[in-house]
DNA sequence: AGCACGCCGACT
DNA sequence: GTCGGCGTGCTC
């Protein structure tokens, strides 16, 4: 009898141990008795035979995982603290034989010969862009540092074909793959079936499909969001991570990894080249890895930046300057941030706010479907006609939000059409196609949106950007919110004028910073280096502790039992430890404590000496709230 | 005494 | 994470 360590797939479970007749090999994946279900686990150690009596594993799957994929896995286990069974969650494992000899670099001469076949044109490149090229080759980390509409897509894209030709595989990863079906039309023109997209919303038989052509060889290059890092992929050449700023890379639920930091790791760990994009880069990324310059866009457009004193209002200065570019038959898109801060009903009398019963926070105003909707727990109500605390009738939104945006401007330019850009309204990809194609085909005039507007869509004819509200994305209290605000600034204005000259109308009482870095964001990267040295990343590590219970009490006896735990690890910094800005959500109430360290090892080693079973760990958090 | 709920620990 | 055992406390 063989006995084994088993992970159980999404379980947050150590391993437990399972007995077989049979001689398994690690990784193997398997079928166990559990708590009389079936689940599915994977063999991640031998064992000796343990003292209490075992359970015989069910049977043995086709499918294992391969010694790096486990690797990666204890990485993301150890780093991010998750259970492996959590980490092996997000990893899809190979066909049985597939990968011993692909992870030993064999290659095999009838791959090289069918790749010429599917190869048809050669990508050609500027000048300017083959250097870029060159220098991404000698480096094993980059960073691409290119405008919008600078070529960087090109580039990859000469990349992965030179890749292809000495029989490598890619891996292309963008984030949010619904949000960017232009890009993926773009890589299926060229590539055909080499190229296969993966994400989360395929349906079952897309994904069988999409896992055929991958286990036979077919699929050369996987693209997708961050899921697309875990597939299991032989004779890796190259990952190339674009738009590598983008927090979407951060997963908020265990396991909390970065898909960019774990691109990072799987370069050095599979020895291939990782090559990080972006026209405006992360701070940390721009301040750790050589970077190429690659300026202006080739539609030699000029962008005049005009700011406005004011907050998040359709001020006369908004309307004019919408009303003169769709009177010239121009379009204009209008930005309004994330919809997480948006509008709360308040009572002018007594000032209070509307909250959900649930969660700590102020319930956003859904005109549409004449309700409340709470963003962090889902909670709807109808919206209510007298203050609960006062019964004044006097009740107020004071944020704009796209709903009424879109309201408002349909009403005062009813002969043209204003359209709503956000998660409210683009449920879906199709919708999404939808509304860029009746946009870019002229059909609609304005549109009306959040981030979403911001990811790099192509709009052809915008010579207008209007982008309100800024400022609340820089008075976040978070570390990032400069980069934040500012990038999104920038990524805004990218979308507009791509053939002619454009304005881009901002709101803002901070006009100093913007206008000082908008078209210098490498000065803002200088500058921000100098502020986050001695403190923030990435020259400090941080790791947020999350606290969180039904019962406030439990939440907050726990996190002071790790702080004063953690007070005798000297190395290791408590920045703050505090209920959270966001008190309560889902019926939980929240607590938090703050780290700093210089050496992530450090917070490591002091998190798992002192930390409780309710505590709930995120190292390199990117959300404070 | 009987039942409901909530807490806590085990899960191989 | 999820299940079930058990203890507390409330009601009949």
């Amino acid at each position: 009898m063989y006995y084994y360590n088993i992970s159980l797939i999404n379980s947050p479970l150590e391993p437990l141990t399972y007995q077989s007749k049979n001689h398994l090999a690690i990784g193997t994946k398997v079928t166990v008795p559990m708590r009389s279900k079936e689940v599915e686990g994977v063999v991640v150690g031998v064992c000796d035979k343990p003292s209490f009596d075992c359970i015989e594993i069910l049977e043995s799957s086709g499918f294992c995982y391969s010694p790096k994929q486990l690797e990666i896995v204890t990485f993301m286990a150890s780093y991010y603290f998750c259970s492996l069974g959590e980490g092996l969650g997000v990893m899809v494992p190979y066909e049985c034989g597939m990968h011993s000899h692909a992870e030993h670099g064999n290659e095999s001469e009838e791959e090289n010969l069918l790749v010429d076949v599917i190869i048809d044109k050669e990508i050609e490149l500027s000048l300017k862009q083959q250097e870029a090229l060159a220098f991404l080759k000698k480096h094993k980390v980059s960073l691409l540092f290119g405008d919008t509409g600078s070529g960087k897509t090109e580039i990859y894209m000469r990349y992965f074909q030179e890749m292809l030709q000495i029989g490598k595989r890619c891996i292309f990863l963008m984030p949010e793959i619904s949000l960017t079906p232009q890009m993926g039309k773009r890589l299926k023109v060229h590539f055909g079936d080499s190229i296969v997209m993966w994400h989360s919303k395929l349906t079952p038989l897309q994904k069988r499909k999409a896992l055929e052509s991958i286990y036979n060889g077919e699929a050369k290059i996987i693209a997708g969001p961050r899921s697309a890092l875990f597939l299991p992929i032989e004779d890796l050449g190259l990952i190339v991570v674009d738009e590598e700023h983008d927090d979407s890379y951060k997963s908020s639920s265990r396991p909390r990894y970065n898909a960019r930091d774990i691109a990072i790791y799987m370069g050095k760990l599979y020895d291939v080249n990782v090559v990080l994009g972006s026209a405006t880069p992360s701070v940390g990324s721009y301040a750790k890895f050589p970077f190429f310059r690659l300026r202006g866009g080739y539609f030699n457009s000029s962008k005049e930046f005009v700011y406005e004193r004011g907050a998040e209002s359709l001020s006369p200065l908004v309307i004019d300057n919408l009303k003169k570019s769709l009177d010239k038959k121009e379009q204009a898109i209008l930005f309004l941030p994330t919809r997480a801060n948006f509008k709360y009903l308040i009572c002018q009398d007594c000032g209070h706010t509307h909250k959900c019963a649930f969660c700590s926070v102020g319930m956003s105003i859904h005109q549409k479907t004449r309700s409340l909707r709470c963003h962090y727990c889902n909670f709807a109500q109808a919206i209510p006609q007298v203050c609960s605390e006062c019964n004044s009738t006097n009740l107020v939104s004071t944020r704009l939000g796209t709903a009424e945006a879109v309201s408002e401007l349909q009403e005062k330019f009813g002969e043209f059409k204003i359209g709503q850009f956000d998660r409210d309204v683009i449920t879906t990809s199709k919708k999404l196609s939808t509304m860029l194609k009746s946009f870019n085909d002229r059909e609609v005039d304005v549109l009306v949106g959040t981030q979403m507007l911001s990811k790099g869509h192509d709009y052809h004819g915008v010579t207008l950007a209007v982008v309100l509200g800024l400022d609340n994305i820089l008075n976040q209290s978070d570390y990032r919110a400069r980069e934040k605000a500012l990038s999104t600034l920038i990524q805004v204005a990218g979308r507009s004028g791509r053939k002619e000259s454009a304005v881009v109308l901002v709101q803002t009482f901070n006009k100093e910073f913007f206008s000082s870095y908008v078209d210098r964001y490498e000065d803002f990267l200088e500058d921000e280096k100098g502020f986050r040295e001695e403190l923030y990343p990435p020259y400090k590590k941080l790791c947020r502790i999350l606290f969180s219970h039904k019962n406030g009490i439990k939440a907050q006896n726990a996190m002071n039992d790790m702080q004063e735990r953690l007070r005798s690890f000297t190395n290791v910094e408590i920045v703050g430890y505090k209920k959270c800005a966001i008190e309560r959500v889902a019926d939980k109430y929240r607590f938090e404590i703050l780290l700093r360290a210089d050496k992530s090892t450090d917070i490591i080693k002091a998190v798992l000496a002192c930390r409780n079973s309710l505590a709930e760990i995120d190292m390199d958090p990117i959300e404070f709230g």
